[in-house]
DNA sequence: CGAGAATGCTTGATTGACTCAAGGAGATTG
DNA sequence: CAATCTCCTTGAGTCAATCAAGCATTCTCG
């Protein structure tokens, strides 16, 4: 018994926070009629940067592309996104949101400002937190603390 | 456009987390035989404690108890767990990790203390970390921030 | 006591998410 | 132009999760 082990109890709390940031999400994402992995694709879709491919999207959200190839179907049935051919490259499909899916995502974004348990924290604390998990995700696994 | 919203990025920072984690333990737990979800409750029962019943590990999940009846189940078979009479209401049954499935919990801690990016964060930084969101936990949901 | 309500777990049916293997359309290399 | 590679899709199959009953046990109150 060296040191003491914080970490199995920051594991606890991230996915403790996890579950409750969905939970408060849960309300606006049943309310459009979509599922939690809907809105988390809907959620990694950025406007702002160039479309992505799915099999890119897939790698963003750590799972197979066919899957992707499912919520996107079922995301355009919705009327919230749609497929778009990659100007240079036939093979290629990118997926961006239509207007009614950048609405819903901006919901999303507002709601989770106002009723997530990281909205409690004031602003200096939220950048602390912000740089700790920063540092954290940056650096490549390891052993040994 | 008053003030700068982190929490839109800090929300994506923690599931970030959340998946590098399930990420880290993923080996370990194909490698005992079992699915992310057997481990989580494994994870949630802590020997130390008195024995929970399974509608309580049902709350503690966030899921339905219906949901714990058949992981304990599969747990059962795989010899990590079984359940035990509540002593002093015959209605409840309570579930508790068998000899083999402490030492797949233990192994699981120790795995994630060397693996997790948490890791990566130094003692000073873990401790800071864990009082943030510790705070922002205790917190009951509220409007604006 | 004893009937009715409440509580706790289980079962069955259904839906959704995910993975894997296989296949087809479009690009690239030589 | 032929072989190969990449990307997306399809289909089969498994696991997880919720909901609606259902049964057993306990509690409440006349």
């Amino acid at each position: 018994m060296i040191r003491s082990d914080l970490t199995p109890a920051l594991v606890e709390q991230v996915f403790s926070m996890a579950g409750a940031v969905s939970e408060a999400l849960r309300a606006a994402v049943r309310e459009a009629g979509i599922t939690d992995s809907l809105a988390h694709l809907v959620w990694a879709i950025d406007p702002d940067v160039d479309p992505m491919p799915l099999r890119q999207i897939a790698g963003r959200l750590h799972c197979d592309p066919s899957n992707i190839t499912l919520l996107a179907d079922r995301l355009e049935e919705k009327g919230l996104a749609e497929r778009r051919p990659h100007p240079a490259d036939g093979r290629v499909r990118t997926l961006v949101l239509t207007p009614a899916g950048e609405q819903l995502r901006r919901s999303l974004m507002e709601r989770v400002g106002e009723v997530s348990p990281l909205a409690a924290l004031d602003v200096e604390q939220q950048r602390t937190l912000h740089e700790l998990l920063a540092t954290a995700l940056e650096s490549r696994p390891r052993r040994r603390a």
